[in-house]
RNA sequence: CGGGGCGUAGCGUAGUCCGGUUAUCGCGCCUGCUUUGGGAGCAGGAGGUCGCAAGUUCGAAUCUUGCCGCCCCGACCA
């Protein structure tokens, strides 16, 4: 491709609504380009990258025995009424004004309906269905450019099984074509194993890249490979232990003191001596939560324990309650259930709230002062903390969603009475498992993982073109002729070649351009390397230099993208 | 949907608080000449409903009100 003739609209500068790395990028390098809040044209540069992706992805699909179907995006919304999915999506599902259609924002009802007409025996079972296509979905906030869109492109992938071990299998078949994917591309992934959320079933994995970009909070081992959501993640960590001694329970004037923090500064303790009181309503009854120093209360994980509706307590409530404000409530002479983190269990010499304002109690023994008290693990891991399985050191960071994998049983096919015949003759519902990929987030989480501060840094397998080749001088004509001929010779070997055969850009726009789009190989043509017919040969990602042949430059570079 | 920020030429911006000639600058774009190994130089030029609408005023990019759009945080999110 020329790049006198293509439409590659790059930009020096950054534009105002690109925040993170990825989108920058992407816009900078001319792939694509914002139609609305979520909404983007991929531009012919982009464009190629998607094919690319799209195609690795359908090689592995295709490998497991999927099969590729293209299915409407517009769906008559009875089919979504069905499977009460009209009121589980909301206001994220798009609806048609002018006819009872949706836009489809996933496949699962149409697998499912598509299966009842035609899936009739476990003969004609397992089935492995996938598309790559547009998904779309009303985000309240789209973000970060081609990472939450209003609409997405997606390969999604549909099981279809007689028995649960069926079911095992094509998932275990989808873990290792997803691990495959990701490998090809070059992304630098993790799997956490997840809850799935409102898709219904049991069993799943997510696979994630770590990045500032993202929208979930993980903990991850990089030894052993335990990765889990901030919200159910644990640690092994040091629980406060239980002193020889006990002290007497003080009373301490503590004027204006709120924070664990403050109180640390006013007595001069280590906050590993102060125990943190929240007060939580839980199915409308109170309940004091107790964490060691400033570890935050984890409402998921109390959830957990309590089953129901768990809030924490207005500060009207908490007067009433405990006789004290926030920063003056502790466990000692409280009335009602009190449960606390296992890093406090049965601890003693504790400081913490008196149930009186301004004042705090120290010398609090746990065992001796708070009766019935019950322990949980209640909080959230850090950085730092040790790994549950192997005791290395936990990472904690934000990270993107790029593949969920899910057991989703029978959910769909029993709404929408997708059953086969068993070899007994039993009428049974289809098992079904959902698959997907999001196809612009593996591309957007590949530059997050490959740039530096010239631009992006493609691989050979996910690149536009392998190779971008650059006439420094057009309007010298041996620099004209060679790149010419050059351009030609890479092409008749099948090699893909972006040629910058400007006449009026400078050498020094031309490389900086290159950089920026990151094609692997940068092959450059000029007058000083000509004089003895040698080129010069540039690797994106190493910036390391070479002087070739100009007889050679072809199975140079041939052997560069084996 | 709640909180915050922003909206001036294709991109990035000054001016807005405190209203007053022809709306600033850089990049990009067009023409010519020169230049050609790290986003060129000189000269000339084109390009604007100052997001939209209403209002206040002799006069609005600037003040008021409403609306729209974009970004960030939160809520939400196979």
């Amino acid at each position: 491709m020329k790049l006198s003739k293509s439409f590659v609209p790059t930009l020096k500068e950054t534009p105002n609504e690109a925040v993170v790395t990825s989108h920058i990028l992407m816009l900078r390098a001319g792939m694509i380009r914002m139609l609305s809040a979520g909404i983007y044209s991929f531009l012919p540069l982009g464009y190629r990258v998607i094919r690319k992706i799209s195609e690795i992805i359908r090689e592995e699909m295709n490998a497991i025995g999927g099969q590729e179907f293209h299915f409407p995006g517009l769906n008559p919304k009875e089919i979504w009424e069905q499977t009460g999915r009209v009121e589980a999506f909301g206001d994220t599902l798009f609806h048609v004004k002018n006819r009872e259609y949706v836009l489809a924002p996933t496949h699962e009802e149409i697998v499912a309906s598509t299966a009842k007409n035609h899936i009739q025996s476990y003969k004609d079972l397992p089935q492995i269905w996938y598309q790559i296509q547009t998904k779309y979905r009303n985000e309240t906030r789209p973000r970060s450019g081609v990472i939450r869109g209003r609409q997405f492109l997606m390969k999604d992938a549909y099981t279809l099984d007689a028995t649960t071990e069926g079911l095992d299998k094509g998932y275990m078949l989808h873990d290792q074509a997803y691990r495959n994917i990701f490998d090809k591309c070059g992304i630098d992934y993790f799997v956490v194993g997840a809850s799935s959320g409102a898709m219904g079933g049991a069993g799943s994995e997510e696979f994630m890249i770590k990045s500032d970009a993202g929208e979930d909070t993980v903990a991850h081992c990089t030894k052993c490979g335990y990765a889990a959501n901030l919200e159910v993640a644990i640690s092994k960590i040091d629980s406060k232990l239980r002193d020889d001694k006990s002290e007497e329970v003080k009373e301490i004037s503590t004027p204006n003191v709120k924070s664990i923090d403050e109180l640390c500064e006013f007595l001069k303790i280590d906050e590993t001596q102060c125990a943190k009181s929240r007060v939580y309503i839980a199915d409308e009854k109170p309940v004091l939560v107790l964490m060691l120093g400033n570890d935050e209360v984890n409402e998921v994980k109390l959830q957990k324990e309590f089953g129901g509706n768990v809030r924490p307590a207005h500060p009207e409530e908490l007067i009433e309650i405990t006789g004290a404000e926030a920063g003056s409530i502790g466990p000692v002479k409280y009335q009602g259930r009190i449960i606390a983190d296992n890093r406090l269990k049965d601890a003693n010499n504790l400081y913490s709230g008196a149930n009186k304002n301004d004042f705090h109690l120290g010398g609090i023994d746990l065992k001796r002062d708070v009766k019935g008290i019950e322990y949980f693990d209640l909080r959230f891991v850090s950085s730092g903390e040790r790994c549950p399985n192997c005791n290395n050191k936990l990472d904690v960071f934000t990270a993107i969603e790029l593949g969920h994998i899910f057991k989703l049983g029978t959910k769909y096919s029993e709404a929408l009475g997708a059953t086969f015949l068993d070899e007994d003759g039993n009428e049974k519902p289809i098992i079904m498992g959902s698959y997907g990929i999001g196809v612009e987030r593996v591309m957007a989480c590949y530059i997050e993982q490959h740039n530096d501060e010239n631009g992006i840094i493609w691989n050979k397998t996910l690149t536009p073109f392998q190779v971008h080749l650059m006439g420094l001088n057009m309007k010298n004509e041996d620099v004209a002729n060679t790149s010419d001929s050059i351009y030609e010779k890479l092409i008749s070997e099948n090699i893909e070649v972006l040629y910058d055969d400007r006449i009026d850009a400078q050498a020094g726009y031309k490389f900086k351009e290159a950089d920026l789009l990151g094609m692997p190989i940068q092959v450059i043509v000029g007058n000083k390397k000509l004089n003895e017919n040698k080129v010069e040969l540039k690797l994106r990602a190493t910036g390391e230099r070479m002087d070739v042949d100009i007889d050679e430059l072809i199975s140079k570079v041939q052997e560069l993208l084996k």
